[in-house]
DNA sequence: AATAACTTTGACGATTCCTTAACAAAATTT
DNA sequence: AAATTTTGTTAAGGAATCGTCAAAGTTATT
């Protein structure tokens, strides 16, 4: 399901037992931490994708363990605070909380708030972050439109490089001539299926996946890796 | 772009059209009811891929028609609400809602969360869909148009892949060759229904299915598994 | 407007697959 | 037990699909 982690630095346990079993029934790798100086410790050896993180700790305020993480990493940080005044959570996301959530909270309302920011984080990372997409002898870095052979720039055509990019992206699994159609070309398009052949061909030569782009005979085509 | 339909059922115009713009301008196909009883009536006549959903309607209470919805369809249901408690909240979450937003919203927000709940959605349905089909010492993954015979990829021609899902599919039914014919040829195949046997035989060698795929004499074949 | 780059089409050979025919083997009936 | 029907097996011609090339058509660029 979903493999994201998130750590949970909150000195009621009560409250860090429900919460975990909140994010862990969803599918999160949920860690606690009942102190300010453990979270931080914790969030440096393996850190995680999200912080839940109290206002009120022990040992050290809430703002300054947000202060801290943000400095080091950029994890987004959502606020768990008691109900406040409104001076109080402007004072938590200056600090660098990405959200607060008010003490009672609605675990659903949590959840929800947390799929928000990852998900926020995910497209900005997406858009900025360079997250190659490496297939074998292939580098593919969407930002930049490129594909590397072997360090070598391939000069793709535009439909050559959707082509590929749908190939890669979905390693084994068959497609259609139609099914590349709609998708690349588009649902409007009348054309001959024998369109996508030639494609298929002339990747196959430019970015030398003669083994890899498979023919199902009678079906389409399938990247195989390896 | 998408085609996911939405249908926003609201009585309020202005924040009806401000959601049909947005949903619009993010390539969704929207549809309006300003009463309860006018969206279940739409919903039934067209089921769309989502439903926004005011709490306060002026026929009937929004958490009746989510009920309404939910008993009959398995739609996602956003709620809008305006800001209420949090007994609100968990109210309309009982009721069958898998989100609720508060107004006034971020339209912007409101789309990232539609997008991640039709997103849910999809997962769930492809992962029933895409479970690998196991039988014995065959594994199907129709995905990606292959069977492994312990974990070896056989290869199939394509009548010999659909005949066999299709006896993997319905084990201890037997298939007369006609049958088989019609549904794997079309109906209106015209030659020799000697032509499945050989197909058959085939399978048997490749697959390693001889004492499985068996012969009911006189009248077909069927797969009996173990 | 002219040039270049890209996409699409048509044709033809190569490959793969399907079907038929013929005969052998097995099961059922006479 | 012989005859008849049904099925298993093999080989080969024909049909469908695919790979490839060249050229025409389209779109973008200079």
């Amino acid at each position: 399901m979903e493999d994201k982690k998130i750590l949970v630095i909150e000195d009621e346990k009560p409250i860090a037992d429900i919460l975990k079993y909140g994010f862990e029934k969803e599918g999160f790798q949920v860690r606690c931490a009942y102190t300010g100086s453990e979270g931080f410790s914790m969030a440096r050896r393996e850190p995680p994708n999200l912080v839940l993180l109290d206002w009120m700790l022990p040992d050290i305020n809430g703002v300054d363990v947000c202060r801290m993480l943000t400095e080091q990493y950029r994890i987004p940080i959502i606020m768990l605070t008691a109900r406040g005044t409104v001076e109080d959570k402007l004072y938590g996301l200056e600090s660098g909380a990405d959200d607060y959530i008010t003490k009672p909270f609605d675990l659903r309302e949590v959840v929800a708030r947390v799929r928000t920011i990852l998900r926020r984080f995910d497209k900005v990372r997406e858009a900025s972050e360079e997250a190659p997409l490496v297939c074998g002898h292939l580098t593919v870095i969407e930002r930049e439109h490129s594909v590397y052979k072997h360090d070598e720039l391939l000069s793709l055509t535009p439909k050559e490089y959707e082509l590929l990019i749908c190939f890669l992206k979905h390693p084994r699994q068959v497609f259609t001539r139609t099914a590349l159609l709609d998708q690349i070309w588009g649902y409007d398009f009348a054309g001959d299926t024998r369109t996508v052949d030639i494609h298929v061909q002339r990747i196959r030569k430019k970015a030398e996946l003669d083994g890899m782009l498979v023919t199902v005979f009678g079906v389409g085509y399938k990247y195989v890796p390896q």
